[in-house]
DNA sequence: TTGAAAGCGCTAACAC
DNA sequence: GTGTTAGCGCTTTCAA
């Protein structure tokens, strides 16, 4: 495996890397020939096949994706927009995509946007110069107008883990998945239930979430009270650990709180202790996701378990469905079933 | 913002994206003029300029990175390679490398590796289609053969939390934060320390660490016991929780281990744990890294902390360095300070 | 200050 | 079976 050596460049060390022509010369073939054999189209002799896959191996040929996807309009390529890294969930929601979209013959590139919407703008700009094939939006927390726009452009979206009326989505029902964590603190004998919130987290989201909160507490014949609705959490965007804690100092505080995730959860649960309430003694927690820090039998978190697996081959499913065959095709929605979970996290209040 | 629809070609409803020549058409200028204007370069008259930007608004021009990279022979894309993102060490550091990649104009490829040789070969094989303008190498947990590989290509790499001659590195010292971890437990009394290796470690770092954990045990008086360094995990290629049971079984077993990392540190609680083994009460237990999750109360594991913004940011810094500034440079070695952080998972032995 | 022209390395339609 | 040719959408000399 040699390279050429390109001398009195300046440079006198700058490699060249072979192209097809090289091949091509080096077999005594057209570049057609070695392009052909290079993808197993069309028909070669095994002859010159053998030729050209000698030189190959001689020059260390390896195709050039830069002139590939120039000319085929199509770089194999997929974007992953994810708010959060850090958060467990999306690490391995993404794990597992990029698992199901390499073994499609798909590259992933990975943004992490931490909620700020320049930044959600930019990434997403970047992306689409690549002419990146598709994109999936992870768990996404950021502005609705960023959808528009991948919309409007014709852009091929996979929503994961969240959920657009107007674009392939696989995510389970928000309502089904509070109304179980809610449920059991109910039956566990609770009434006064809070609702955390991770400020990393998109607005209509965070209302839908809430409002799944809200109707499904009415729902048990309990009262919504919109100042139990907390955010939570040190994003940039404020999030404010001092609003929980005050919230639980007040008279008739919570015995029980539901949070928009696990990782808010553990983080909740962390807070209070050190503020000296016991988890579930003095407040019972339950979580949404199912991470595997959750499940640690000294964490013991209750959660709402979303299906990862299911979620993340579904969604590259639907992400190169639509690449795939086209962006005409209605939006495709798939709703998955959350499971309850339950912990030591949960009990029932004093 | 317009765009050009194509009609009769079949799928009435095929788009094409507006290129540099409709631009260039729009506002009657030369091509290259835009290009001018795009890039900012060159010297276009006032008038010229608005007419430019004018169309490009009009049509919703983005140029295209296809063909940008295929002529400049830069793509302004960087691999990483990390072999599992469920680790959240990995995860965060890969979140920190994107951010810095991003904020340098780069954007990140992320390959999942799972420890596994041949996805790692596929992976590095696809990045180096896509003309990868460097790759960075996390907690590198493969095949030395693929990293010769890689130099022998003279692409760009840095490695980051992990080590090699003949590449730019950034990474603690193996030997001192291991040195850490078991001079405390030595100071606390312990006398028999077993070590614990993550099987998705590759096997030249495996024994890298070990080394400096026998030598670091010797140092301090005590006798290396090669059976008491367990492979502990549940990786494809084995990984046996069962060993280190065992070992706990025996007369005179350890009463203190030191995990290659938090990741399996945590695992580790938890099987110990679950035999009904008592951390710190039986056995104490110092990992390697510093993850958040170690810091929750509810685990408070003692850990050996990796310096994390530092080594995404450095190791960012040494793959563009020499991404911007050629191949032949030496390679530059960077060693950072590990600093040990004592929870409540180390005691003294009973 | 602007434009014409020559590629970058590949694919694909069409000749031979 | 194999080669010729014409682009893909840019950047970059070099003239004008």
């Amino acid at each position: 495996m040699t390279r050429e050596r390109i001398v009195g460049d300046g440079r006198d060390t700058a490699f060249r890397r072979p192209t097809i022509n090289d091949v091509a010369a080096l077999s005594g073939v057209s570049k057609s020939t070695v392009s052909n054999v290079m993808r197993q189209t069309g028909s070669v002799s095994d002859a010159t096949r053998r030729r050209v896959v000698e030189a190959v191996e001689r020059l260390g040929y390896r195709p050039n994706a830069t002139a590939r996807n120039l000319v085929m309009q199509r770089t194999n390529l997929i974007g992953v927009l994810v708010g959060d890294l850090a958060n467990d969930f999306n690490a391995e929601l993404v794990k597992r995509i990029e698992q199901h979209a390499s073994a499609a013959g798909y590259t992933t590139l990975v943004c992490n946007t931490g909620g700020h919407a320049e930044r959600e703008g930019s990434r997403i700009e970047a992306l689409l110069e690549q002419r990146v094939d598709g994109i999936a939006l992870l768990d996404f927390t950021g502005d609705r107008a960023v959808l528009s726009q991948l919309l409007g452009e014709r852009v091929p979206v996979a929503m994961v883990s969240c959920w657009s009326e107007y674009a392939d989505c696989v995510a389970v029902d928000d309502m089904v998945g509070v109304g179980l964590a809610v449920q059991h603190l109910v039956e566990l004998g609770h009434r006064r239930i809070a609702y955390a919130v991770d400020p990393l987290m998109e607005a209509t989201t965070r209302h839908s979430r809430a409002e799944a909160f809200d109707r499904v507490m009415l729902r048990s014949g309990l009262p919504p009270r919109s100042e139990w609705t907390v955010l939570c959490g040190t994003g940039d965007d404020g999030g404010d650990d001092a609003a929980m804690l005050e919230l639980l100092r007040g008279e008739a505080p919570p015995t029980a709180i539901v949070a928009a995730n696990d990782h808010t959860a553990i983080r909740l649960m962390e807070l209070l202790e050190g503020a000296g309430r016991a988890v579930p003694g003095d407040v019972s927690l339950a979580g949404i996701d199912g991470i595997d820090t959750a499940g640690l039998s000294r964490i013991a978190l209750t959660t709402v378990a979303q299906p990862k697996e299911e979620l993340a081959s579904l969604g590259v499913a639907l992400l190169l469905g639509r690449i795939e065959s086209g962006y005409d095709a209605p939006p495709q929605q798939r709703r998955l079933r959350p499971a309850l979970i339950v912990r030591q996290s949960t009990a029932p209040p004093r």
